[in-house]
DNA sequence: TAATGGTAG
């Protein structure tokens, strides 16, 4: 780091609170905690926020390296300095020095005990990524550095939001550190290309054929783009003249099974070269050593939330130069480097500096319910970090907030005056989608929470059933048959606990690994939502979710009736379960197989993955709404018009009025 | 009969 280490320090000491700029790399995130623990003779606690799991538990075991101690819970260990808290594990005790946890976590923390008294100092970390979640930290920080005149807030950076964050903080101090980095030559197309997959596989064997060694990373926007440039490249390496090395191609992105994903990290022996193909998920989240070249096609995915649809379409959009400069460094991480950009200069000169916060694309139901919870009445006044300065962006704002309240007002989370309900507050604190913390208080009331946690794990987890290639689809579709049938056409809630219940009654891992392989299904997804046998420090989805509940159970009378009920009646009170938490994800049928939602009047179909495609049936349930070509309804359940009528005969009978 | 950027609790 270019400024010493004594600079900072006298800094760090006076300030109440500091940007901190420096590239990821500059070592600023295992040394600044370390020079803070020095600064009060080791009677600094230090919280040290990272967007990601991953990203927490890697760096609390360098700085344990770095500092010789041992990680950990164990209190009698007196050399445990260093700990981390993720969801599924906790390495920490009230001895640790400096903890390193999701921003998530230290949501929790403060929504628990609000006044963070545990620690001297903050450190959030990758501020400028603007997660939804280290936003709202944000906000909640400025107010509480009010009422703690001791706590040290730190904000780390990379350059571009610098001034912002110290505007937000009346004038914080900014602070450059410089990090170690290697030059990265850059080319660009002299015009623009049509076939991006096409001319990715073209810069590939380029650089294969007339450069030397070193690995590749390629960036495309999706699935279905990286599959067929690794079939291209597969196909095209049989060709290639003798005497040229070989060439490695593989694709990376997150719905891959775990053990291919491992592939990417493993050294090519000899005179071989690997060229990745990849996902978003290279350009932050997975480091790859070994890579030399980057090719950048300039477009990613992004998820957008229409509230005037009340659905998520996901789109391929132009990246910003914030991503295009982190997919450049991804080349010169360990050696000089090079990076081909599938676009012109003059494009890159068009693009936005940044991408849209997190906060201005997505569904902020979540945010609104965490500010209610935490007593903010006026949530549109509140201090967010992105103070609108156009009214296009207030506008958008107040729509989607006013979206968002009504989403939570329908739900029973907020009541006629916008405060939050009794109701409201336990949804808050589960750790679900206010919709599905709907469902399963609904439940826990009915006393089915047994059967229903199930599937609120499932549909809480990312990336469980994945999706095969298209080699495999029929071979796979076999394998999950017996599951669709056994689930008597009652819709893909049931299907999803078929699966768990199978996987349960499995004896031993080895056949419950070889079972996820067979349907496609995520072991380790799968291990999250249920272990077998877990560790004082690891608790899986569901019995976290599970002690939620019973933590509230003194209040509500909830013993388990699941099992006194026949299988089609349980499942039936299951779905209905679930109509109180997804009553505005509903459509009657309409002649030609396609639905009318009953909230908003459009139409849409039932996704050809459902176990309801094709069937005929009066009304569905949904639980994801997604615009792909067509809008199509995922995770499907048929209803019945009388459950309906029975649960919300107002919204029924005058959302179909006029319908025949 | 079509298709799933990435995170977090």
């Amino acid at each position: 780091m270019c400024m010493i280490r004594t600079d900072l320090e006298k800094k760090f000491s006076r300030n109440h609170v500091t940007i901190l700029v420096g590239e990821t790399g500059s070592g600023k995130s295992t040394q600044v905690p370390q020079f803070i623990l020095g600064l009060n003779n080791g009677k600094e606690k230090i919280a040290v926020t990272q967007p990601r799991r991953v990203a927490a538990i890697n760096l609390a075991k360098r700085v344990a390296d770095e500092t010789k101690t041992t990680l950990g819970q164990d209190v009698t260990k007196l050399s445990s300095l260093v700990g981390y808290t993720v969801r599924f594990q906790n390495m920490s005790s009230a001895k640790t020095k400096i903890k390193y946890l999701t921003d998530g976590m230290l949501l929790r923390e403060l929504l628990l005990r609000t006044n963070l008294d545990q620690y001297t100092t903050i450190i959030l970390d990758e501020a400028h990524e603007r997660t939804i979640i280290t936003d709202l930290l944000m906000g909640f920080l400025k107010t509480l550095l009010q009422r703690r005149k001791n706590l040290r807030l730190i904000v780390m950076s990379a350059t571009i939001d610098a001034d912002k964050f110290s505007r937000f903080f009346d004038g914080a101090e900014v602070l450059y550190v410089q990090g170690r980095r290697f030059p990265v030559q850059r080319y660009y197309l002299s015009k623009p290309v049509e076939d991006i997959v096409d001319a990715t596989v073209r810069t590939a064997i380029q650089i294969h054929a007339s450069e030397p060694m070193g690995d590749i990373l390629a960036f495309l926007a999706g699935q279905e783009d990286i599959d067929k440039a690794v079939d291209m490249l597969n196909d095209m390496i049989q060709s290639l003249p003798k005497g040229v090395p070989d060439l490695i191609a593989l694709p990376l992105y997150a719905a891959l099974p775990p053990q291919q994903q491992l592939k990417v990290f493993e050294k090519v022996a000899g005179n071989k070269r690997k060229i990745i193909i990849a996902t978003n998920i290279a350009e932050t989240s997975l480091t790859i050593s070994g890579v030399r070249y980057v090719i950048d096609g300039g477009t990613h995915k992004v998820k957008v939330w229409r509230h005037d649809l009340g659905l998520d379409s996901l789109l391929t959009m132009p990246i910003s130069k914030s991503n295009a400069a982190q997919r450049m460094g991804r080349a010169g991480r360990e050696a000089a480097g090079k990076c081909y950009r599938l676009y012109t200069e003059t494009d890159y000169y068009g693009l936005k500096s940044q991408s849209e916060p997190e906060i201005e694309r997505c569904d902020v139901a979540f945010p609104i319910l965490t500010l209610k919870l935490a007593g903010v009445s006026d949530v549109l006044g509140w201090n967010w970090l992105e103070r609108p300065s156009k009214a296009a962006i207030i506008f958008a704002l107040i729509r989607t907030v006013m979206s968002a309240l009504m989403q939570l007002y329908a739900l029973k989370a907020l009541d006629d005056e916008g405060q939050i309900t009794e109701l409201g507050k336990k949804m808050a604190v589960l750790p679900l989608p206010p919709h599905l913390s709907a469902v399963l208080l609904d439940a826990h009331q009915k006393g089915i929470a047994d059967p229903v946690l199930d599937i609120v794990s499932c549909l809480s987890i990312e990336n469980l059933i994945m999706n095969p290639h298209p080699d495999k689809r029929d071979e796979v579709y076999e394998k999950r048959l017996p599951f669709i049938t056994a689930s008597g056409g009652m819709g893909d809630l049931v299907v999803l606990r078929n699966y768990v219940q199978h996987y349960r009654r499995l004896p031993s891992s080895s056949d419950r690994k070889e079972w996820c392989k067979e349907v496609y299904i995520s072991y380790r997804a799968m291990s999250n939502v249920e272990k077998v046998s877990i560790n004082q420090s690891e608790q899986d989805i569901r019995n976290q979710l599970e002690s939620y509940l019973k933590a509230e159970s003194t209040n509500i009378h909830s013993e388990d009736k699941s099992v006194q009920l026949s299988p089609s009646v349980l499942n039936e009170q299951i779905i209905q379960c679930f109509l109180t938490g997804f009553l505005a994800n509903t459509a009657l049928s309409l002649p030609g197989k396609m639905y009318r939602t009953i909230a908003g009047g459009q139409t849409i179909n039932i996704h050809p993955s459902s176990s309801v495609f094709g069937k005929n049936v009066d009304a569905i349930m949904y639980t994801e709404y997604i615009f792909t070509t067509k809008a199509y309804a995922r995770n499907v359940s048929p209803i019945d018009l009388e459950w309906l009528q029975r649960i919300a005969p107002h919204f029924l009978s005058r959302r179909t009025a006029g319908h025949d």
